[in-house]
DNA sequence: ACTTTCAGATACCTATAGGTATCCTAATAC
DNA sequence: GTATTAGGATACCTATAGGTATCTGAAAGT
């Protein structure tokens, strides 16, 4: 591939560099141990060029959730709309998330990092707050969609199942973080499909 | 109350008044927030009383957590063994783990941030793996010592139902972290309660 | 071709952390 | 009553972090 020429160009490479490095040394060294220069030495450049592209180190880790949330997002849509049975998709799902190559040990710690520090960070907290509602409304409105396509009855309103949904989800992973051997893949999607299931009454799995 | 008079009394007195103002600190600045300092401060002491008690910062941490286990598990029986309706009894559970006057809001913070500390420090990771494996043996005893005197059919496995609900607590717990008002203080038992009885097949409720 | 601009490098500042070395003092041991 | 001991205070060391000020060189504008 031919090097980028223009000047923009080069500087929004870089800008990706640095966000991609970001979120491969938070996972390693964690957010607070996780210093600029590490950084910036990981994506090939220099303190200089961080604080050329970013205000703070508050800002990039701002940048860095936007970015999460769109790949979380696009993520989640492609599970959910896949004609393969929904169990199986689930699974892949959580598969993914704790990935091979441990990308998906990074994305887990990192996401609990911000939520630990959006703790303590006003500003941090009202974007993560934001973002969470978002995810919750959209987890929500697919449920609904699910729901009523199968004809399934939820245990709880499609809205608190949302809710039920994401925590259970991080919560496994937070588990999984300290014993993964003890945590098996495919128990989200297990659990859900059984209770889901159990509810609405079936004995055959439509999903 | 008499001042303690004899010197152990006193240093013993110190260590907890440590352990104390540590556990203060850490819920509110966090872990690599929290200094030893301000621990000192906070207890009236200062860094010198810290290490004549604990080898390091760390060595605080694995003395702090000990602490804490003990507690979670005398509350964890106490909640289990009492003879009021259990999804009350889990609501509770639940509203104490929130805790009035932020208790809870620092016990959340403070068991994630070692989780993810553990995830990356060796020594701690190990501590942390075993208590948690400790509290799914029992909570997997007393599930199915539960699910047996109510004659209840589980979703899954005790023991991977235990994964379940521990996740599924500490999940809500971060998300209630960020957004308290939007996660209902009872969710966590109307789920559980509403799942299990769904594939218990029961109309009634024998809980 | 000359000037301008600005992403990024370099060098530096300052605050604060964990940790150490030393000293002080009041219970204990004799 | 004197000597000992050790918990805790004080002062200090050093490493490292985020952040700033300044410089530089190559695209971009003219």
């Amino acid at each position: 591939m031919p090097k980028p020429v223009s000047r923009k160009e080069a500087t929004a490479r870089n800008r990706e560099k640095l966000l991609d490095a970001a979120a491969k040394v938070i996972g390693k060294s964690g957010l607070v141990g996780a210093s600029l220069q590490e950084i910036a030495a990981t994506a090939g450049l220099t303190k200089g060029a961080v604080y050329s592209q970013f205000d703070s180190k508050e800002d990039l880790l701002l940048a860095l959730l936007d970015r999460r949330f769109e790949l979380g997002h696009a993520q989640l849509l492609e599970v959910l709309s896949g004609d393969t049975p929904m169990a199986e998709r689930i699974t892949d799902l959580d598969t993914w998330h704790r990935g091979e190559k441990n990308v998906g040990r990074l994305w887990a710690t990192l996401e609990l990092e911000l939520s630990l520090t959006g703790a303590r960070q006003p500003k941090l907290r009202k974007k993560l707050r934001d973002r969470q509602r978002r995810s919750r409304e959209y987890l929500t409105q697919m449920i609904e969609k699910i729901a009523e396509e199968h004809n399934l009855t939820l245990p709880l309103p499609a809205g608190e199942f949302a809710i039920v949904l994401s925590a259970l989800s991080d919560g496994l992973l937070v588990h999984w973080l300290n014993d993964p051997k003890e945590i098996p893949e495919d128990l989200f999607a297990r659990f859900i499909v059984a209770t889901v299931l159990a509810v609405s009454g079936n004995a055959t799995n439509p999903l």
